[in-house]
DNA sequence: ATCAATGCAAATAATTTGCACGTCC
DNA sequence: GGACGTGCAAATTATTTGCATTGAT
């Protein structure tokens, strides 16, 4: 289970010893912490997260070291409508997201149909690194409230009319 | 070249007139001015465009409008890493997009391959309404610029291996 | 005349920055 | 011991909200 977490904590090390950068307590907390969501995760999570663990960190290092961590593609970052999300990524190589415009839940796609597109598709004077896409609609529980709302707004409707030709007999 | 600009025009009255909302002059105004830009806009440079032409707006009604027009699909909103951006949709389908992670310039892509290859895709409890493709990388004018770097730093190394070869001399 | 919509300014939220201090090499 | 990285608090930026005023119907 933790041998990913194994992996990216190589990769990190690898990557401070050669660039002359050290080897903080927090940084590799940081680490370990992010890669212990299995999807999206908010500052705030992640924040809590450590604290929790006790091994609070300012937010300041929060930022920072999230950076890093994206230069070092060990975590992507998503502007969403509902806000700023973060995801390890040195598992899932998908960047292919369905997202729920109502709740916000957000699923992993199956990429490799997305990328094969995405490699048959012309770019205009343009060197390609990556990609992302999102599929937004309904998730089945919204879309299961949704009805249930529909049908309870409905009955009322019935429930005011009975009403109304009761008071009309009056 | 102004019809589109009639066209939503037109789907904005309506919209308004079947809700009981009032065409206020601003909403026109912003309506006319998010169409005058031929890519992506940020509410600044919509801002900016508004005040030029003597109609300026407070920030508010901005906000407001943008969003009323996200709800009748005539803007979609981008929150891209280098800040929040706004398109203009009813004119360009697409919605896939090459972003240059230097200098953030956005082109749009021929979206058909991908269109297909998300209508093949398996949803997971899930109603898709509509998809977000973001290629990153770089455009040809950054990596041009990035070797004019490259050139320039290995000459002086050059430069200042000479310089020391005449120094040691001394 | 009424009430939705606007403008303004203040509130809130998210992120960045500057500086003093602690700690990794 | 020195410099890099951290913590803290203030600064900045982006967006939302409340309220008084205006203007479309």
């Amino acid at each position: 289970m933790d041998d990913v977490k194994v992996e990216v904590k190589q990769i990190l090390t690898q990557y401070l010893e050669q660039n002359n950068m050290r080897k903080t307590v927090e940084r590799f907390a940081v680490l370990n912490a992010a890669y212990s969501f299995d999807t999206f995760f908010t500052i705030e999570e992640l924040n809590e997260l450590l604290g929790r663990n006790s091994f609070p960190v300012s937010r300041a290092t929060l930022y920072n070291t999230l950076k890093l961590f994206q230069t070092l593609q060990l975590v992507v970052c998503h502007r969403l409508n509902d806000g700023t999300k973060y995801e390890a990524t040195y598992t899932h190589r998908s960047n292919c997201h369905q997202i729920c415009t109502i709740c916000g839940k957000v699923s992993e796609l199956d990429s490799r149909k997305i990328a094969d597109a995405v490699d048959n598709t012309r770019f205009k004077r343009f060197r390609r690194e990556s990609f992302s896409l999102y599929v937004y609609g309904i998730c089945s529980s919204c879309q299961a409230k949704m009805t249930r709302e529909r049908n309870r707004k409905s009955k009322e409707k019935v429930a005011n009319k009975k009403t109304n030709i009761i008071n009309n007999r009056k």
